[in-house]
Formats: C-alpha cells, structure tokens, sequence
DNA sequence: AATCTACTTACTATAATAGTAAGTTTAAGT
DNA sequence: ACTTAAACTTACTATTATAGTAAGTAGATT
C-alpha cells in the first residue's frame, strides 16, 4: 500500500474496484453487508457502490433475496479487459500449441508488486486441477515463485523472502530461510524450480522465470503442473525441463516491451 | 441512460469505468488527452481516474511516450469477472461442445437495456472473421438483433425499432421499418432469424433467441455465422437451423434463473 | 532556440460522499 | 397472526473529495 493520500487518486474509484474484485468462480453472490465488511467500507457507501454497478449493468440483484451477482456489463468488461492486454495476443498461441502439443497444464503468471498475477492459464482438462489464486503471495512453495526469486538481485530476493508467511503448506513445505536461500541459488544454475509437493499434496510443477531482455530481471514465470499419479517430479523433468525453459525464453523474446 | 442524479450513485466509480472500457483489442493504448475526451471529462479528472488505475496496477503507462495500456491487475480483474459470472459455466461447456463438433463460429449475447451484450464467443480459426463488438446495438441488421426484435411484445418491439438508426451498413441491409415487422413476424414463426450480408458484405448468420422460461421474453440470442465463401444461406438454413434452435433451448433450459 | 503539444501540479469553490440514525422490508420463530 | 431480528433502504448534514481553472513543466518538432 502506498500514500494514496495525493491529490491524484480517486478512492471512490479504489472502492469500488474492490467491490467488483470480490466476485471470483467461488464466490459469484454476495449479500450487501457482507460487502462493507469486506470492502471495509460504510454500509451507505457500499449500497452507493453496489447501487451504481446495478444502475449500470455490472451487477445484478436477485429481489427475493437482495443477493447481488455480476451482470452482462461485467462480462462484457472482462472480454475486453482480457482481449486488451496487448500481452495476452502474443502469450495465448504460444501457450496454446504447447499445451496441445503436450497435453499439459501450463500457467503464465506475470510478477508484479511482490505477488504474481495470473495471465493465463491452460488446463488439461483429463487431469486432477487445483484452485489457482490469480493473485497469490506464495513464492515460498511454489515452483513460479521460487523461479522468480531465484533471479532477483540479492537485496530484492530479501525482500520478497523477509515478507514471505512461511506457512507449512504441505510435508514438504519450505519452511527454513536458510534451505530456501541454498535452493534458490541452485534454481538459478539451473534456469529453473521445481515443486515437489511444497504446495499442495500430490502436486508437483516445474517453472521457468521469464526474464526482461537486457537486465535479465523477472517479468513474470511460466509453470508446467502435474500430479504424482501422472508421473514422478524426475520424470516430470526429464521430459519437460528443456521444453518449458524454451517456451520460457519464447515468450520472454516476444513481450520484450512492458 | 437513467437519471444518476440519486444520492446513491458514486459518480466517479461510473467515470472510472467508462476509463476501464476503452481499453479493448482494438484500442489497448489510450493517451490522457483521448480519455479525457472520449469520457467527457476534465483533463485534470482523466488524470486523477488514471492516476488511480496506475498506482493500484490496473494500467501501465510507457514512461516516454506516457502511452496508458491495461496493467497485470486487468488481467486479473479481467479473468474474475469472466469466471465469477455463473452463467459462463453454463453456457461456455455447450457452446465449445458445438464448436467442436460442428466447427462453426458461434456467438452466445444477452439482451440488456436496448443492448445485446457479447456473453461468450468461439471462432472457428480457418475462416474469414470480423471485428465483434462487446456490445452493440444493431438490432435491425443482425441476425442475434431480428432473433431478440422478433420475440418481444408489440409495445418493446416498437420501442426498440424506434431506436435503430436504419443506417445502410451493406447492400442488403433492411432500413424500410415496414419491411422488417413484417420479416419480425415471419421469424417468430420460424423461430429463428438469418443475416444475409445485412451487416458486413459477405457475412452471414442465423441466430436463435434464448427465451426465459415461463414468460417466453428473451433474454438473449445465439448465432452461427459463416461467409458466402463457405456455404449459401440457403445451405447454411439447412445444416444448421436445427442445431442452432436446439442449442438455444438447451441453453435457456440451463440458465432459467438470471 | 522557439514553439507547440501533452502532461503534471497548485489551488479553491462546489458537489459528492461518509457516517449517523431512522425507517422499511423480509424471514423466522412463537 | 404477532414478535423479533436481521438485512436492506432512505434522510439528513458535516466533511472531504473532486472538478475545473490556470499555471508550470517536459519532450518533441521546426
């Protein structure tokens, strides 16, 4: 969080961006009051900002009982906002011939402000899946998050690893400073992290930083995720290492610009 | 357009998302100058609304040309909204199933004041295609726009006939208001609309209304489209307009509760 | 160097919003 | 059917955020 006191900065619009950012796949209703809490705002500005999604399309209010649902504006709003990043154009196919080519769930992730924000994701659809945040703060446990430390200066990666939660996740969670630190200057020999089971049991994954051209600093990372039932993590990487580190510097090549 | 002037409308979130939707595939780069006109408001407004949307990572901006495009909390918001919209989980299975099978470009839009909005949309990639917008008020010229036209009582149909601007947008486009009631009728009985170059030189469709049940108004429509490089009307009437009708009843059956 | 254009900042009157509190509706229990 | 509680809606104002004017700055172009 900066300032956010300037001159220049709408809370208005703050709030009601966090109004439309609570509605995800898993919570596609919510009740007024359940807003204000959660949006930490008034009841009377919550119902002004869920009133002026309704007004104009975003929302939708059951009237029976009053629970407020995205609307066709919404919709419409994130067709365009998904077909408007420029990036997306170029990430899309590349991701899209390999995931055909190979039958594997593959997830783009760019970093930005110590989180890594989902850009796009292809899943097999014959394969167990888990719920990915698209926002997520867990670079500690998984393999795009590591990746992405990995190449950071020394002083970043502190940074990043110091507002780590170190939270068991799994058995095999990372949960020492120290290992993370000696793993992670091994990520970086390698070109690339792996996950074995740090996340989520019986998950596995292997990543690759997708690096800016010239300073070699992390745009973002690419993931190739499976489960122990389907193969083992050696095998994983036998067979997928070299593909998803050129896909890596594929993409990498071709969004040199944001 | 309704009145805004409540107590309980936030006028800047409205401001900050008629900002958002600019941005689309065809315009994923703004300059302040073009925000502030195309939103109708101040300089110095357009500034703070941008302003907002940079520091929370919702746009970037090029530091040399100081050119505005969606940042990685678009993306994000953008994936959300697409998948926290219930609907989609119904409709997105059905159309990509048709797709598949019958390897046409289908397009799933709800009517939505005076508008039909674009909800879901597969393209066939090997064939000729054309810029879709999101939402679009031609109703007299599309077949999506007849389909919607011809189900609605005399009172809204009239209403929203009126509200066509009847502009010659081909050859074949219908701009006489006698002409198109009564081609209305004709789909009412048919049950289903067709777009013969009426839109775009070359471009045609049929398309079906998706009826709320109970009532029988719709709520939105769903269209094949093809070129006259492909098959004839008449040809495309043939092979499709049963699918078409049948996929539009399976989807309205699915979506009852909207 | 001069000029133009587009962006950024400063300042303040005005309009928008936050918050309190008082209605109102709906649902559930008696 | 009546009572109660919870959630939503509306009314009212002090306060604050925002709009708009205008001045300043940076970058590009001549």
């Amino acid at each position: 969080m900066k300032k956010q006191t300037s001159d220049y900065f709408a809370k208005t619009l703050e709030k009601g961006l966090r109004v439309l950012a609570l509605f995800d796949e898993d919570h596609s209703s919510w009740t007024l009051t359940a807003i204000a809490e959660k949006v930490e705002v008034n009841l009377t500005t919550a119902y002004r900002l869920v009133n002026t999604f309704l007004e104009l399309g975003y929302f939708k209010k059951d009237p029976k009982t009053k629970l407020l649902s995205l609307g066709p504006m919404a919709i419409a709003l994130g067709n365009r906002l998904l077909r408007g990043f420029d990036i997306n154009k170029v990430v899309e196919p590349l991701v899209d011939e390999a995931h055909y080519k190979y039958r594997i769930s593959i997830d783009v992730s760019l970093f930005h402000r110590f989180n890594l924000v989902q850009l796009y994701k292809k899943e097999d659809s014959n394969t167990l899946t888990y719920k990915q945040e698209t926002v997520s703060e867990f670079f500690y446990c998984t393999a795009m998050g590591k990746a992405v430390l990995s190449c950071l200066d020394a002083a970043e990666q502190e940074d990043l690893v110091e507002r780590q939660s170190f939270k068991k996740m799994a058995e095999n969670t990372i949960i020492d400073k120290n290992i993370l630190y000696r793993e992670l200057a091994e990520i970086r020999k390698k070109g690339y992290a792996t996950n074995n089971e740090e996340y989520i049991k019986g998950l596995i994954a292997i990543a690759a930083p997708i690096l800016r051209r010239g300073n070699n600093t992390p745009l973002g990372a690419i993931s190739f995720t499976t489960t122990i039932l389907d193969q083992t993590l050696v095998e994983f990487e036998k067979n997928y290492a070299l593909i998803l580190c050129d896909l890596a510097r594929k993409i990498a090549r071709k969004i040199c610009n944001i």
